[in-house]
DNA sequence: AACCAGGACGTGA
DNA sequence: TCACGTCATGGT
């Protein structure tokens, strides 16, 4: 039931929306003027990104910046980090904490996270291009579970599905999840639900989001959300 | 001018 | 486990 439930979402919204090129890249020129706010960097329906550990770097430290921020401001963090040619793990190291902060500092919690991307780049560095396990990022501190299926999912196309704050409240709302179950129950769920295609997760999750900020965003969450009508 | 943003951590029940 | 305070900037 509420894994059909999953899987019609999911149609609906790529109906609706259309791919969403998900993890924006600020190297990357094709734009999506769609995209509120955002410079550039969407690839819809291109799925051949990272192409090189440039790029895989930087989702990986965007998924950092990004927690609990918008995204234009991480995306200003992010060009600050690129014109100082500091968007590589090694480069990102060699800074001095105060230099890190200033050039985060439109992300917020400028503090925080220049130490969660110290932490991020020395296990980055050491991996040398091998892929993370789940359980070693969430031993890295600053790595909780939503950031490192980002950094899975997007950085190294493996198969775990992204829980936003967002996922929560849709599908809370209609009624597909519980209101207080854990990360883990709602991820496992959405995995099961759905077949095993990181293709299809990346997309859902940039579907869920786009949706959400629509409807999601400002209380009470829900208005109007024409999902909850079709489904 | 409040409210919010693609969370995680530390603490105390 | 789990609820709650903390971290901070910039856009609408």
């Amino acid at each position: 039931m509420s894994a059909q439930c999953i899987n019609d979402v999911y149609h609906f919204l790529l109906e609706r929306y259309g791919p969403q090129g998900w993890w924006p890249l600020i190297s990357v020129p094709g734009t999506n003027p769609t995209k509120s706010g955002a410079i550039q960097g969407y690839h819809p329906g291109d799925f051949s990104f990272p192409r090189n550990e440039n790029q895989r770097f930087e989702i990986c430290v965007g998924a950092i910046l990004t927690q609990n921020t918008n995204w234009l401001n991480v995306e200003k963090a992010l060009i600050n980090l690129q014109e100082k040619n500091n968007l590589s793990c090694q480069s990102l190291l060699s800074l001095a904490d105060q230099v890190l902060c200033e050039l985060i500092k439109p992300s917020g919690y400028y503090n925080q996270k220049a130490k969660k991307l110290r932490v991020f780049a020395e296990y980055y560095c050491k991996q040398n291009g091998a892929t993370p396990t789940r359980a070693d990022l969430l031993s890295l501190w600053g790595i909780g579970p939503e950031t490192a299926d980002s950094i899975l999912l997007y950085a190294y196309q493996q198969p775990y599905f992204v829980v936003d704050a967002y996922t929560r409240r849709l599908f809370t709302s209609l009624s597909i999840i519980d209101d207080n179950e854990n990360y883990e129950s709602i991820r496992q769920r959405f995995e099961s639900a759905l077949v095993k295609d990181w293709r299809v997760y990346q997309e859902y999750h940039a579907l869920i989001v786009e949706h959400a900020k629509h409807y999601y965003s400002k209380k009470p969450w829900g208005q109007g959300c024409p999902v909850a009508a079709a489904v």
